[in-house]
DNA sequence: TATGAATGAGAGTTCATTCAT
DNA sequence: GATGAATGAACTCTCATTCAT
């Protein structure tokens, strides 16, 4: 009988590990299904079945059907919402990093889990407004405020010209939004994906310094 | 005065008019209860009791639920996102035309109406592909068409110099979603929302005619 | 006011007249929904459709589902099930005759419009007690007596030998239903039908004649 | 007398015993209300009702309504249409032989199972041909095998002289359903109903064995 | 802890029947 | 007399959730 003490120790270690990785193993399960079907039309035995477990292991990870999706939403808002961190630190000149910075947040905004989380977060915004915040901590604040912070530096050393950083970050933001990312919303297609994509990341970049550049006779913008 | 013109009417009332007018009322139940809980989340029992019918007569106007989506949907799509039209007509100053005309983009874009179809249309985009074309078609491109129209007319008058007066407009149109409608869309507050849409409408403008107006040396932005 | 009086009676033979016609026209409609579906699978607004009229009118002719139903038995079993009325009256062999009633009897039986009545029938017996009396009465009955009668006569002619000539009726009545019948009426493919068809109808009257000829002169038929 | 054995049985109990417990009392009130009923009239609330388990218990067990329509057919044409297998081994006479054959055809026939099953699946052949051939093969296929089997042993032993000993199978099994199983199957009244049985039988070996009998002179019809 | 059988409310849909026109 | 819109009950089937094992 020894062996008993230390028994429930490692049961609850054990417990505890198998317990986080089954929990991830639902939450890849949920994610599936809400992604194909979203919160109404997703069910718990479709999500129980896609995950390999029974319905009963889902209720003693989630309380319900709604902790389950904010549980699923707020796992992939932390984990597939965040980028484009590190760029500024390189030392290149403003439209370069300009560049960098819209093409890192093309990319974001179309790739298809951002997509699919988008859409998701966008139709239960109103049922669940916590989501819809997660979201946009995750993914457009964090992005708004690298920029602005970039922004308040090039305002600093006088490349560029702003008055209020956090604006003309949202206007970088949605001017990297035009065409491709509004269709995609719509599940429109798109013809010369790469091509838009350098046009819109270009434009963005263009219009971004026309308005916000300093001493734009010395500026050359490229395409 | 003649009673003859009335009597057409009557008789169109009487045969298909009742019809008609049912149609609209249960259109307009439907409308109420997709918007508070999307496609999948209503349910027809509670479409049939908003719109004071039976749920009988609702399949005797409707095959299916999907149908009387769609409906709903290219109904609403039809009424509700039509603007812009005469405004360029009215021989304003650019930048004051385009004042206008980012007005009447943000007004319609962060109307109740506009964003319960944004939010139904991207959440089933993926489900009916046809309708997301509806709603592009209704509002977003009719919206591009006006303004490319309008720049290019500019453009041939010199007051504006664009390479590609669709891809233009669609920055406009991105740059009047900064701030307010996306924070709209996600069910997010927004103080001073007033003061933030002459913000939005302004530095819209400011930074299209910064890229795209000529002779910058003679212009003016207001504020 | 001399005119009033005859319009009433003309008024009422036409419509009379039209009135017999839609309703031989809406029982056409039932028959092929009844003969389809049975009487639960059938829907009265498939019906009506299928007749060509409102369904408004299939309620002015007949007061409700049950009753369409079972004017549809009555009608196509008065007409349906009639047959083998005027073979006896040939002067052929008593055995040629037994051949043309049996081949009668088989071909009625295993005649579309019988098997369809027939299911119908068995399976709404226990619901329409009526209508299996009508069934009988109509089809089985009537050939039973037409058989026993011509049974009698052979009896009094001394070419037969029968105790009971209703029984041996319904025996030669069952002899005649070997292998086709019941195979149609259970939906079972039957290969070579002409070929079966002869097989039955000479065994059915050869095992008839040899229990009931007389010309075996040593026959003694007990019981 | 090992307690081992039954210990599997236990597992299995506790395993699957239970569910295959509940799935023979949803058919048994599957059985009530269809044979009430037949297939399109009955419901699955009503089944679920007679069976005592909730309707979604139903659908965990059986797909859907034709799913439980066919299991409920299957399991009774199984268990509720086997019999006169070993009639023939006693040593009696052919005609004690054939009465008792005769006298289980009859019963079999005319029992108020197997009419119920004979209606539902007459019914029913043109929409699940699969369950005709379930019946037939369960019920009439087989003892027509029986008596097949039995008349050649007869033929071989020169005590019957039949050419096609399959179809003269068949034509007994017909002169068994003389009168009775015809009349049932309409449901109509029936008076002495005993003594009826014991004519048919009577009537269906004499004739039998007036057309399939050798020698003739030697036998003695009793009863 | 993990299971999946059980539940019953509610989903979408169809139906026989009525009745104003 | 003929129509077909309207009804609401009843249909088949699914669902989130519970609980004994």
């Amino acid at each position: 009988m020894s062996a008993t003490p230390s028994k429930p120790a490692m049961v609850t270690h054990l417990c505890t590990g198998e317990s986080e990785a089954k929990r991830e193993q639902i939450l890849t399960g949920a994610k599936a299904i809400f992604a194909a079907h979203g919160f109404e039309g997703a069910s718990m035995s479709a999500i129980a079945r896609e995950a390999g477990v029974s319905k009963g292991t889902l209720y003693n990870y989630f309380a319900n059907k709604c902790d389950l999706f904010a549980a699923f939403v707020e796992k992939n808002c932390r984990e597939k919402l965040q980028v484009l961190a590190p760029v500024q630190q390189l030392g290149l000149s403003p439209e370069k990093t300009l560049r960098a910075l819209a093409r890192e947040i093309v990319r974001l905004i179309i790739s298809p889990e951002s997509l699919m989380l988008y859409r998701i977060i966008v139709s239960e915004a109103p049922h669940f407004p916590h989501l819809a915040t997660t979201f946009w901590q995750s993914g457009p604040k964090r992005a708004l405020e690298t920029l602005s912070g970039w922004i308040e530096g090039q305002v600093a050393q006088g490349t560029l010209k702003v008055d209020d950083p956090i604006f003309a970050a949202e206007q970088f933001f949605s001017l990297c939004q035009t065409r491709i990312a509004h269709r995609k919303r719509f599940n429109m297609p798109l013809e010369n994906e790469a091509e838009e994509e350098e046009k819109v990341i270009s434009n963005a970049v263009r219009v971004f310094l026309a308005a916000y550049g300093v001493s734009s006779s010395e500026k050359t913008t490229t395409d």
